[in-house]
DNA sequence: ATGAAAGCGCTAACAC
DNA sequence: GTGTTAGCGCTTTCAT
């Protein structure tokens, strides 16, 4: 497939024809371009009037194999997660600032995969990575960051020393959620997952288990305890709901992992006429857009992603200004309620 | 910022150590790398042992120097967009047999950063590009298809001759919803859009107005058709949606250019306790998951994402190899009717 | 069938 | 302050 026999020939403007039309040298040029020290006025104006008149762009690909290329990899692990479009804007309100540009690979959730698209964006030289979610283990990541500036989003590898990491505070925002249960009057409190924290500990959904566990026992509800753990898996799941929306033993409050379960589970009791938050109280976790239709109404934890990506933005900058010593950043998540709860 | 003073020094393994190691020249690793023609057996296996023992990738950037990335470029429109994962997947799931990678640039809805974004991934020397619901203009277009392979989706360029455009019927699309409303008797129609069709006559939605206007020409409604044309703006227009609901003259029936003004606007009905469809009918398009769930009920128009996607990969690919003639698919769209009509 | 060598477009030492 | 030049890691003739 694909020999690439097009004639997509259109000589390009390199840094050579630039550095001719100018009557300069092509070091000359390269300079201007990095806004290096040494060169004149005049023979910078020039060199830009040249690569104006030609319309020149540096070649990124033969940047990359000298120097820098001034984009940054960013990996995402999914397209249709909400927690994932305002990490992204934060992200790119810092970088756009400092004149970087941004490339994104979307992986699938499954660590090998996300490995591969890792080592694509350091094959592709970029000067830093942001791992968005990702599963990928603690120790794979560390012999990633030898190759590579890191910053990790949304998953708590608190002891790394390679990168930084960038959450808000998971636990903490499960026990807002338990706290907020109780002050209802609840004492019937399930939390909702589809995760093992056996296999993914650093993920946020044993993080929001932990807080959940810890909220439950604080507030004397340690009997009321119930992990609702289903098979992992991205398809939709509505035999699992009406499985467990019709139970006789249905708790009487969820406390949901993510409004990417929250939402289908509050359409099933929908569905089944289960009245919210009457038969059945449902916090999620993202506060997503959709959780804020009127018609859906569901309380959820904000994580303030806006403010995530900058975090995590800044932070890669300053590691690939030289920082050594890891951060570990966690900030406050907040409830929203509204009428689920 | 960012001086790159870190020392991820790493030494790579480059073809180089590949070939000291198996005691061959760099060219031989080269082409076994490549399936290139004319190489024995027993040197090959020499070369991939090395190659798996070292953990060696070959560097894109120096490939890109010279021969293909094997890496396509795909430009979303946003990231928030309920019509893009579909696409997505559907591209990659050809991608990803043909062993191809792909680098994704989230645009702005904004012509001018879209080139830019086109721009780099040229510059990152993407072997392809696929271009979802861009804004760019045509001509500009063809300017860079004239530099690399491009494949448009979701844009109508159907005169474009140096790259290909996929659609769904986006005219049929809304002649059917004219359809089905007129079958159900409505007659007070109204078509709702924040697009003015002079400006982009080739976006999606000014063909669907089209095809909202033919339609209901056809069905003898001329004097009811109706433009409610809301300023273009990402941000939620609560403000505007309560003041069309609450007018004297709120239309019986709303037909959406996307989901993505419809589900707001449901939303807002719904808090108004406006009854849907009693008091007013609602149809979007691109039948995002949202207008699936039961609270919601939104009959919205089909697209077939990962049909397009796939469609589009697979042009992209016989475009790459050789093909010279521009293609424009259109694919047939499907009407999910729910409960809001 | 295999290897030597000439670039690809740039950056960064170093010389002038 | 400016130019020369040696690579960066590959691909690709062209000898052998």
């Amino acid at each position: 497939m694909a020999d690439g026999a097009s004639d997509h020939t259109q000589s390009r403007v390199t840094i050579r024809t630039v550095a001719t039309d100018a009557g300069v040298s092509v070091a000359a040029v390269s300079k201007v371009m990095r806004n290096a020290y040494g060169v004149s006025d005049a023979l910078r104006q020039k060199v830009e009037a040249s690569i104006e008149k030609l319309g020149y762009r540096p070649s990124v690909a033969a940047r990359g194999m000298r120097g820098r290329t001034f984009t940054l990899g960013v990996l995402l692990v999914g397209i249709d997660n909400p927690f994932l479009p305002g990490i992204y804007q934060g992200i790119e309100s810092v970088t756009e600032a400092a004149g970087y540009k941004i490339m994104v690979c979307v992986g699938a959730a499954r660590a090998q995969t996300e490995a591969q698209l890792i080592e694509q964006m350091i094959d592709n030289r970029m000067d830093g990575l942001i791992l968005v979610a990702s599963q990928i283990a603690g120790d794979t990541l560390e012999h990633y960051a030898r190759q590579i500036p890191i910053v990790v989003v949304g998953h708590h590898e608190t002891s790394a020393v390679g990168y930084d990491t960038i959450n808000n505070d998971d636990q903490r925002g499960a026990a807002r959620v338990v706290q907020a249960f109780v002050d209802q009057g609840y004492r019937d409190i399930a939390f909702l997952t589809q995760f093992e924290p056996d296999d993914h500990p650093a993920d946020v959904s044993p993080q929001r288990e932990l807080g959940y566990l810890d909220a439950m026992r604080a507030a004397g509800l340690a009997d009321h305890i119930r992990i609702l753990r289903l098979p992992q898996s991205n398809a939709p799941r509505e035999q699992d709901f009406h499985q467990l929306l019709t139970s006789p033993d249905r708790p009487r409050a969820v406390f949901c992992w993510s409004d990417l379960d929250a939402i289908p589970l509050l359409g099933a009791a929908f569905r089944l006429g289960i009245r919210v938050p009457q038969d059945l109280a449902i916090v999620g976790y993202d506060n997503s857009p959709v959780a804020a239709l009127p018609m859906v109404a569901l309380s959820s934890v904000d994580q303030d992603g806006p403010h995530l990506g900058r975090l995590s933005a800044e932070a890669l900058f300053s590691r690939m200004n030289g920082r050594k010593v890891a951060e570990h950043i966690q900030i406050e998540p907040r409830l929203i309620k509204r009428g689920s709860l």
